[in-house]
DNA sequence: AATGTCATCAACCGCCAGATG
DNA sequence: CCATCTGGCGGTTGATGACAT
């Protein structure tokens, strides 16, 4: 038996929303809070379907939201969150406090990706980006919060959006084989890069003047990857699996910027982090 | 001024995973 | 274990306004 549509019920108000609906959704949430979106339509006397409701503070009436002149630091970061993540708009709002992922999104397909398709005769504004394919796939029970707490996030200090992932990663390493070494002081230079599966680097390309804390953390990732890397993959492939990352999550757990989030690393807050740390 | 084209973005759709009974 | 419910996500659509002809 399949489901009925959820907005396609007769006597429900569909399209724009009116300034009197926004008023009443808007003064229900402040006063009983969100969630029961099935419901709410019915207890606040809105002709909506609880989808709509839903989506209609999401992405406009929340207090918090901002819309509209997005600022050019934030532009480069959606590019950079977008190399690295595709298009997995929430996890990119949830980097950019008071934007949601509908504008993210619609930014980036109306004026992003024209523009990074087609630079301008002075040059790109933006590095280039190659687009990740999309992938609807299966989320990590153990990366799972109960609940969405996306856009609410500032980044990197709140509860980690949930995290989909298809398979695990492949990572393919250009160089001689990288050796896990007892003492992290000295373990062997940095690779290149290690592109992942979609083709973004998992490593920072500017590796210098790197924090002792941050190259402990990359160290932790690597020992990690090295440790799968070494016997079986003379082919230079490394299979990151979700065990790994979690072993690797509870091994590393001592960084600031993992506290913050309290709870597991998943593989694109790792690109992240090792992307944006100082 | 009328018409056509393009850009923007709010809203909808369909699917999925986790929760629940 | 299974069926169903619920919330959340990314893709797409369509209304609207701006601009060009």
């Amino acid at each position: 038996m399949g489901r009925s549509p959820c907005c396609a019920k007769e006597g429900l108000n569909r399209g724009a929303w009116t300034a009197l609906e926004d008023k009443i959704l808007s003064d229900y949430i402040k006063a009983n809070g969100e969630g029961g979106w099935r419901d709410l339509p019915k207890r606040a006397g809105l002709k909506r379907c609880g989808k709509s409701c839903r989506l209609r503070w999401l992405n406009y009436l929340r207090p918090d939201i901002k819309r509209g002149n997005i600022s050019h630091d934030e532009e480069e970061l959606i590019v950079r969150l977008h190399n690295l993540l595709g298009n997995r708009w929430s996890l990119i709002a949830g980097r950019l406090p008071g934007r949601t992922d509908n504008e993210i999104k619609n930014y980036w397909n109306t004026t992003l990706a024209k523009r990074l398709a087609k630079p301008s005769a002075e040059g790109p504004a933006l590095s280039p980006c190659r687009r990740a394919p999309t992938y609807r796939t299966t989320k990590r029970k153990a990366l799972s919060p109960k609940s969405s707490t996306r856009s609410h996030s500032p980044p990197l200090t709140a509860t980690r959006p949930r995290v989909t992932r298809a398979k695990p990663y492949t990572l393919s390493i250009n160089h001689p084989p990288l050796l896990p070494n007892d003492n992290h002081a000295e373990f062997p230079a940095w690779p290149p890069s290690i592109p992942n599966a979609r083709g973004t680097s998992l490593l920072p390309s500017s590796r210098n003047n790197r924090s002792e804390e941050a190259r402990d953390g990359d160290l932790g990732f690597l020992d990690l990857a090295c440790g799968n890397f070494d016997d079986e993959s003379p082919n230079g492939l490394i299979s990151i699996d979700d065990k790994m990352l979690d072993d690797w999550a509870t091994a590393y757990d001592g960084s600031a910027a993992l506290e913050e989030g309290k709870d597991m690393l998943d593989l694109e807050s790792l690109a992240f982090l090792l992307e944006e740390w100082p």
